[in-house]
DNA sequence: AATGAATGAGCATTCATTCAT
DNA sequence: GATGAATGAATGCTCATTCAT
């Protein structure tokens, strides 16, 4: 790794967490600058402007959060496993190093889908492969006569998205990480009965 | 109504959307005086500042979707019927007035969780107020005999206000209704099981 | 009095000692507002803009001074009684009505004298005025045989009036009463010599 | 002396007399630009806000008024000499290069008493050192038999300040020198007659 | 005569960005 | 490759003033 690529990372890995907690738009050069301890020149010797950083943050929050929970799921070799310890991360939030701020996606998705193009798509995109992660456990899990043929993989998948997601959101509002095991109680349910 | 009443009705009306496009940090005063005609002494003589003015637009935004909900649930008498009035009000968004820009309480949860802490209450209100509301459903339900008694009110009632939120947070940044759909889908499902 | 000379000099006597703390420039129309309860449109019913009523602040301060000073030097009848009484007043300072914020006439001069040349003026021919006064009080002396018949009147009544101001300025801004007795003390004694 | 210490500088020497004859209050950062040629961003980069930029000007404009009255004291030996050198300075006034719009001690005296604590503090540090100074001149003339025993220095020290600031003052807003000629000549007696 | 509401220029300050060194 | 210094547009907000009612 060249010098200009350890800076670079260096820079996500420090303003990562700043653009997850305030946003990009409550996110000013100068908390970028105060986060690293670098100068403005320097961080911008390294990215060609503001949206460059911020979305080589979004991709490195994005990643922590799959790393989590890629670790987590190769530990299973059952479908009804795979899909259990998505469960089994969220409940145990606390344990994990998710990234400060709550959900890089949710974030991501509320501020930019009206007004920044990039970082909407990345968001998108993230949703899109999240729930062909978890479909297609689901239909191997068909296919393997684990769960019901009539398993609609598709809706359950997007389903278990949008229950994972709504549920950081109201913990991180409330405050009350019990709504949040709640939710994963409800999952968990749902796949049991798969 | 007084001319000051009206103009602050007025100011409101049209910052409202802004706001929930765009964030508070995201949206200047210029964005203000653009979406009302109005010049921003005459912003300024009907508001105390910028946040005065988000959050009267994050409480229109909500009483929106508040009154479009309660409209609904108006029309059923049964728990059953109550509830699932919430899945028809999302099941047919585009024909119901909705505030542009998506969900304010989700908007505002994400931006405003690490960053505004009036707003974050207001958001973290709506949620519980919201959970109250269709706890109350169930639990009249099970009083009713409609609901089975085991039924945990409280964890249900959680888990349809998120993946509601989930739902709309999907839909928007994908652009994708059907998404919204398939999980509106599994929530009439959950209902029928209660 | 009509009702328009009763808020006229209402809006005076509410707002003088505003001006006479805060300077011409750091008094906002707001802070007229504040000291009236009036509204603005009431003050510009009655002035025509924020200088007419500084002027008249300032000539309102001025008055309350000279009462003061003209209350004591009636009750003496010789000339360096006269002189004396000036000393008196300001050796008691507390036990005279002056107004808040110091002597007016530093006060505008400091700030006016490059900035607002209405107010300079005011300023100005109060200053000379005392002089005069000073100085008729100490011919007066000379003529009836109480001063020695060299003393320089003019002198003599611009030094004291620089005295007078220089004190209050110093005890203004050190907090030190004992300074202003000091000088006092030194015209005091200058008085005696003449 | 670095870049920045350079622009520091000349914003200091460029503002310093804008200060001093328009106040703090009266002076705006528009008038900051046009004095300096700079542009709102650097002078912002070169100090916090408006009130650093003024304090830093008193500053400069007091050690100016410190340096040509050092300069005279040095070049006397007897402290009657030294005393007297005071009162030189003040009468050839437009022989020295006394910052533009009067004494900065007096103007920022009458401004700030009431409005601005910082300053105020200059103020007074300033009128107490110059007490001290010409106290200690005193001091050692009594103890170097120069003056009477009995002299009070605080007291004459004090008066004399008044004196000078009242004479400045003075000549300031009714554009008479004369008077402040006059004042110097009592001074001069005063000193003579220790 | 007084008010409530509006105006738009101006305020102090921060912004993202550039560039000579 | 990094820095310090600068830029000028934009920020949220206040100003003195006006005017229909």
């Amino acid at each position: 790794m060249t010098k200009a690529e350890q800076t670079r990372a260096f820079i996500i890995e420090k303003t990562a967490p700043v653009f997850n907690k305030k946003g990009y738009a409550g996110t000013s050069l100068t908390d970028l600058v105060e986060a690293t301890g670098l100068t403005k020149g320097s961080i911008y010797g390294n990215f060609a402007n503001k949206d460059e950083v911020a979305v080589a943050a979004f991709d490195f929050n994005l990643k922590k959060v799959n790393a989590i929970l890629r670790g987590e799921l190769e530990k299973e070799s059952s479908a009804r496993g795979k899909l259990l310890s998505y469960i089994n991360v969220y409940e145990n939030f606390s344990k994990h190093p998710f990234p400060a701020g709550g959900c890089p996606v949710m974030n991501t998705a509320a501020e930019a889908d009206d007004t920044h193009p990039v970082l909407k798509q990345r968001a998108c995109d993230a949703i899109t492969a999240w729930k062909k992660s978890v479909s297609d456990i689901i239909k191997a899990g068909i296919a393997g006569k684990e769960f019901n043929k009539n398993t609609d993989a598709e809706r359950v998948a997007i389903t278990i998205v949008a229950m994972i997601e709504g549920a950081i959101m109201i913990t991180n509002v409330t405050g009350k990480a019990q709504y949040r095991a709640m939710v994963m109680q409800s999952i968990k349910k749902m796949i049991e009965e798969l």
